[in-house]
DNA sequence: ATGAAAGCGCTAACAC
DNA sequence: GTGTTAGCGCTTTCAT
């Protein structure tokens, strides 16, 4: 039936042809334009349907100067987090019939590499940009080309951006804490320098605060202040920086505390692995809330504050759409609200345990 | 310097006027064609770069039928197996200067919908089909339109494909059992049904013949003979099913194996469970071996079989590239081979432990 | 070696 | 309403 050209995809051409109809017409209904009679719209989506005709993107993207994809610019998975917030991303973007490319940026390199290439090349509709800061280069870059921009965990007064509420989240875990009796706390985190380092350690002291309770000296351990090789990995939130944090702690005798936040379950991890070696017990000896909501969490049992990731995913590429389509939207800056999950690792006193 | 059009990037004609040469040969530079004067090229070259030129890319793929990217399909993350994949596949299509479009298949509609999208509308120069089987139909599609087609974890007489050799897998994995003095040993596996138990199954045999053991009635069980809820998820292959297929193996008194191959971590994890609630140990009362090499397999010491999925996305767009290269590359089916990861579930006998 | 011109497949402005 | 035509930004003959 289509003959010679049987192996190739039809065109706009051959459908206006067997239709009868100009090309224009083809593209009217394609777009479904207003108006357009009844009769050869029907013709012509029929005649669509039997060449299984399909718009050539590219040459639609070039026409309309729209490409219908968007590009997500982030570090690649260290873990859930990225995980869930890329299933988020792809989610909305499939929704909205848009296209995900995806650039991944191991080092500053390829951050400059690919914010180019999104600029120039690729001609993206928008983009989002994902835990790496962006600079004020790039920043006048994108307002000079008018491209959307969102960012997503990172963010900077010209472009709209979501990120966790770490104060309020840290803030939640101590409050659970104290709501469950404790009086004498400690705080496991990062690197001071870590901006959720000291956001999540904000947290903590409004809470202590608000509960009329003193930290006494020695009681907030930050990675940088510890020995040790891996200290400096992940700005300070790793398992060796838990244990050995832990460690100090357990050496306190007298103050010793009865709950403890750290500010990452990873590193929290590391505290259990160090309270079990001096034959403590967890929620028994010392109750424990981490952040994060890493998998293993859930495995060994540990109360701890969950990032709404996927969400945060879906609302960014929503925001995304809606700067697309109105770039004259006003600025937002979202703040995420993290949820406390419980499990065994602080015990019940007063609470009912979740268990999942 | 650009004048009014100072905000849109620069196109081939204000680079070719700025050199003085006609957008001919500006194109020639850019693909860097054979002849072109080293003094000519020179100055094209430095147009290019003071106007921080870069060639759009939809007006390159129209011009050229060819997009420079890939798609990749695959049903959305569960868990490492997927992470790793993604993160070897954009990796290797970064290399190749490539862009990467992430298609997530969460039902079977979608499938359908992002393979005729991929297929028809020429956004890409290839496809990456993850875990997903191909019709009969989208095969002939995809031969017609010669559009280069590479299958991972999954496989079609017709296409390319990349999978996990199971069968050696399980069978050096059992072998390793037996090695450290096993005689009696049972196997715990998903539905009898999915692919992967079945050739696990025949690994496990192979090793078991070999080593000139029997496998008494009873020590087999797959997930379609047990009774519970999440019996059916994912292929029999989850935490239910290992939890209730331990319980059946520790009623069996007297013919109690001293050691198991669990077919997945995830089932291990269940029968490591089943165990300790009956105040069994591993290995001291039953050495474990699982397959995946799951996160939680490390943190619980689980011996078991590492699917090197980073290795195999890699190598499956390396081989997508060559095909897009020349289409007329003879078909090859690989397997890809397990690795034995040792940790502390088998205990130790005449072997050496590798801590990790 | 290089300029001119004809597409690539589509959209959109312009006629009628 | 619908056909015609001029681009979109590039590659690629075809001349020269």
């Amino acid at each position: 039936m289509t003959g010679l050209l049987g192996s190739m995809p039809a065109t706009i051409y051959e459908v206006a042809q067997k239709a009868g109809v100009g090309i224009g017409t083809v593209s009217r209904v394609l777009n479904n334009s207003s108006q357009i009679s009844p009769q050869t719209r029907a013709r012509v989506l029929q005649v669509i349907d039997k060449l299984n005709y399909q718009p050539h993107a590219m040459a639609q993207g070039l026409a309309r100067k729209k490409s219908l994809t968007i590009a997500a610019l982030m570090p690649f998975f260290t873990g859930h987090f990225y995980v869930e917030l890329l299933k988020g991303i792809q989610q909305a973007t499939a929704r909205h019939k848009y296209d995900l490319i995806l650039y991944s940026i191991e080092d500053l390199h390829d951050k400059d590499f690919y914010l180019k290439r999104a600029l120039q090349q690729r001609r993206v509709d928008g983009v989002l940009l994902v835990s790496l800061p962006l600079s004020d280069a790039y920043a006048k870059e994108f307002q000079r080309r008018k491209l959307p921009l969102v960012l997503v965990d990172t963010s900077h007064a010209d472009f709209d951006s979501f990120t966790v509420n770490n104060q309020s989240g840290a803030h939640a875990a101590v409050q659970h804490l104290i709501r469950l009796g404790h009086k004498r706390l400690a705080m496991i985190t990062g690197h001071r320098e870590s901006k959720p380092a000291q956001l999540r350690y904000t947290g903590f002291r409004r809470a202590l605060a608000e509960a009329g309770i003193k930290l006494p000296e020695g009681l907030l351990i930050s990675s940088d202040t510890l020995s040790g090789e891996s200290i400096t990995l992940n700005d300070g939130f790793n398992k060796e920086t838990g244990y050995r944090a832990m460690q100090k702690l357990l050496q306190l005798n007298g103050i010793r505390p009865t709950a403890v936040f750290v500010a990452s379950d990873i590193q929290a991890l590391g505290a259990m692995q160090a309270m079990q070696e001096s034959g403590l017990r967890v929620p028994e000896d010392m109750a424990l809330v981490g952040f994060d909501d890493i998998e293993l969490a859930e495995y060994v049992g540990l109360t701890t504050i969950k990032q709404p990731m996927f969400q945060m995913g879906q609302r960014a590429v929503e925001r995304l759409m809606a700067l697309i389509n109105d770039p004259n939207s006003p600025r937002q800056h979202r703040r995420i609200e993290t949820e406390l999950i419980i499990r065994d690792s602080c015990g019940a006193k007063k609470e009912i345990k979740h268990k999942h």
